[in-house]
DNA sequence: ATAAATAAGACCGAAATTATCTTATTTGAA
DNA sequence: TTCAAATAAGATAATTTCGGTCTTATTTAT
C-alpha cells in the first residue's frame, strides 16, 4: 500500500515545472536529470499528465513541457491520482458487488473513512506551497525564474 | 494503492473469531466457508496471524483457529500490518535514503501526516466494535455465543 | 530538407499477488 | 496403538502489476 515510482515521479516532475513558473518550456532532459527519473518512464508519464491537462508538450528541437494550469490549481492529489487512479484503499469501497452488504458493514465504513482523509489530506496541498519550501527536487539558481529561494 | 486480497481475508477472518469470541476454538474449514476464502490461502494467513499472537491454532481432528487476545484489544491496523507490514504509503517516508532532505522536505511531510491519520484511523477501531455491528461477514444464529445479534 | 526532440505504443524482465499442491506433523478416537 | 482427521510448512505456479526500455512515427526549429 505505497505510491508506485511512475506517482513519485510524475509528483516530482511536475513541482520542478512549477518552480519554472506556469507555462514555461522545460526540456524532458533537464527534468529527467535534475529530477533522476529514466527518460523514456517520463515521457510516459508525460502523456498521462499532458492528458488530465496538467501540463502541454511540444515537440520539435527547443521542445519539452510546460505546466498548463497555475501551481496554485493544481493539488498532490490530483498528480498522484492521474497516475494511480482514484484512490479507494479497498475494494470493497470502490467495487459494491465485491461486497454484498457494502452500505451497511462496519468494515467499509472505517476503509472509507480513512479514505477521504487521506484524499483531503492530499488534495489541501497544491505545487505552489511544494514548489515554495524545500521539497526532494533540487532547485538551482538559473530555475527561479518566478520566486526566489534565498534561504 | 489498496489493501491485498490476503488483507481482506485476515480482516474477514479476524472478525468471524471475535463473533465467536476470544478463545472459541472454530475449524478453518467453516471459516473458509462462512467468510469465502480460499482454504490453502488461509492457511497460510493464519500463519501468520498466529506468529503475531492474534489467534491460536490447533492441529488434529476437532482442530482450528481460535481468537487469541481480546476482541476489544485487537485494532483493526493490527491484523491489516500483520498482512501487510507497515503502512507507509510513500517510500520516501520509509527509507530515509530514497529521499536526500527528507526530514526538510515538503512532500515528505504531507505524505508523513497522511499515513499517520490512515493509521490513526485504523487503529481506533476494534474487532469488538467491528463485529458487533453488521459487517460483510455473514453471522449465522449458532455463531453468536458471546453476543447477541437480533436485530 | 534535415536534424532534433518528443509521441505513441509495443515489448520485456522482475517482483508481488493470489493462490494451489505436496509432504509432514499433530491429535482425537476406534 | 494404530488410524484417520485436521492443520503446518514450504515448494510451486499462474496472473497481474510494476518499472523500464525499445522502435517507429511525428512534429518543428533551422
Amino acid at each position: 500500500m505505497r505510491l508506485t515510482r511512475a506517482g513519485e515521479y510524475a509528483v516530482r516532475c511536475m513541482i520542478y515545472l512549477a518552480n519554472k513558473g506556469q507555462g514555461v518550456l522545460v526540456s524532458k532532459q533537464e527534468i529527467c536529470e535534475r529530477a533522476e527519473i529514466p527518460p523514456h518512464f517520463l515521457a510516459k508519464i508525460a502523456q498521462d499528465l499532458a492528458k488530465a491537462l496538467l501540463i502541454t508538450i511540444r515537440q520539435g528541437p527547443k521542445g519539452g513541457y510546460a505546466l498548463l494550469p497555475k501551481p496554485e490549481d493544481v493539488s498532490l492529489l490530483q498528480v498522484v491520482e492521474v497516475m494511480i487512479g482514484e484512490i479507494t484503499l479497498n475494494d470493497c469501497v470502490d467495487r459494491p458487488q465485491s461486497c454484498k452488504v457494502s452500505r451497511q458493514c462496519s468494515v467499509h465504513k472505517v476503509w472509507n473513512k480513512a479514505r477521504n482523509q487521506l484524499r483531503e489530506t492530499l488534495a489541501e496541498v497544491s505545487l505552489a506551497e511544494l514548489s515554495a519550501k524545500e521539497s526532494c527536487i533540487p532547485v538551482f539558481p538559473d530555475n527561479a525564474s518566478n520566486r526566489n529561494n534565498t534561504e
